[in-house]
DNA sequence: AACTAAACAAACTAGTTGGTATGTTTGTGA
DNA sequence: TCACAAACATACCAACTAGTTTGTTTAGTT
């Protein structure tokens, strides 16, 4: 055996994920790519046989690491399962603490490839859907719980209700792009927790 | 004089948002729109000096119905004047409204070019943030006259919470795309005007 | 009818793109 | 120690890229 490839495969990952964002993915060249990364062709068509082999590879790691998130914050509130509303805020305010640190703007790969689909193979776009779903069940749940306990304020359907804290990241990510200051996604899910705080101000 | 050349412009503008949408910016070649235009190289080159000057002129136009939107609710809601309230639901209405009857998921060009920022000029990220500038004062003013007559049931910051539309408008756009169904953005934004609801359900 | 400038068309160029073919180094187990 | 495969490096190519050059058509003006 040859020594391990790993570091080279997880430093083209990381600097190629950086330039992603930068510039797109189509915007990113292979070349960028090898020079950032301090490598040549030859190591790079060795890890990934395709440019877009590079972008299943990128998608599949970010949507790991993005459900690793999601499922982290449900062990943490786990304690909390016998009041259903606290567990859903404080769901949420783990996410706004872990944001709250944040310098630049984040960036999500979803959004980054959702914006130039046509770059991309079926799969890739399905596995996008597919952590979206997840996202979606997850929400649907934890809201759920709280309608056995508690009275709406207003009519809601709770599919969307679910989607909307995916909405405000998204949302989130991409004005603090456009305003080039810090990232603003922490305050935005505030808003999220305030409104689940007015919507269940009354159980049943 | 030779014949009009605003036909041509136009349709490379309607042609080329079109493809950027689908490929991102740098993803569109030049000769990728030429096709769907029907014209050919010299004609483009008449018309814009550079890629990226077509780049400006997209975004200009962009911004501009974007801006037109926003006055157009506002011009719409102005006899409510007097309920500062009802003024500001019956705006995000208006926008219910807008995106309710449509299928496809919509598209924003400011997400598109802000997820690869490195291929722009800096006037065109600079105009992207002029846009979102002005959405958030005229948000902020109508927020402001609610204060006047309301007493907001949490302690809320006007400037994120006047963000906060632009926020749910990409979020939307962006989760639509995921889902590859119809456009979202109508259900998302009634849970903006939810939140405004509750929040502001108490007069001074 | 001759002229003129705007509005194109066609062919070309220099550089870049993703991808390949072929060679070389590296570590390790027999 | 030597075989051998994994992990690279180098040189190359065909296709495509944005942009240019040069020539032609079109429609008002005089």
């Amino acid at each position: 055996m040859a020594r391990s490839g790993k570091p080279t495969r997880d430093k083209i990952l990381a600097e190629s994920k950086d330039l992603v964002f930068q510039n797109g993915f189509s915007g990113t060249s292979i070349d960028q790519i090898l020079e950032k990364a301090g490598i040549t062709k030859g190591a790079f068509f060795y890890h990934f046989k395709t440019k877009n082999a590079l972008a299943k590879a990128l998608i599949e790691e970010f949507a790991l690491e993005d459900i690793h998130h999601m499922n982290a914050a449900l062990t943490k509130t786990e304690g909390l399962n016998g009041d259903s509303l606290s567990r859903l805020l404080q769901f949420i305010q783990e996410f706004i603490n872990m944001m709250s640190g944040l310098g630049d703007p984040y960036s999500c790969l979803y959004a980054s490839y959702l914006y130039e689909p046509n770059q991309f193979d079926q799969d890739i776009l399905d596995q996008i859907t597919d952590t979206l779903l997840t996202w979606r069940k997850t929400m649907e749940k934890l809201i759920n719980n709280v309608l056995k306990e508690y009275e709406p304020q207003m009519e809601i359907d709770v599919q969307s209700l679910a989607d909307h804290i995916l909405v405000i990241f998204e949302g989130a990510f991409i004005i603090s792009k456009g305003y080039k200051g810090k990232d603003l996604t922490a305050e935005h899910l505030k808003h999220l927790k305030n409104y689940f705080t007015l919507l269940f101000c009354k159980k049943k």
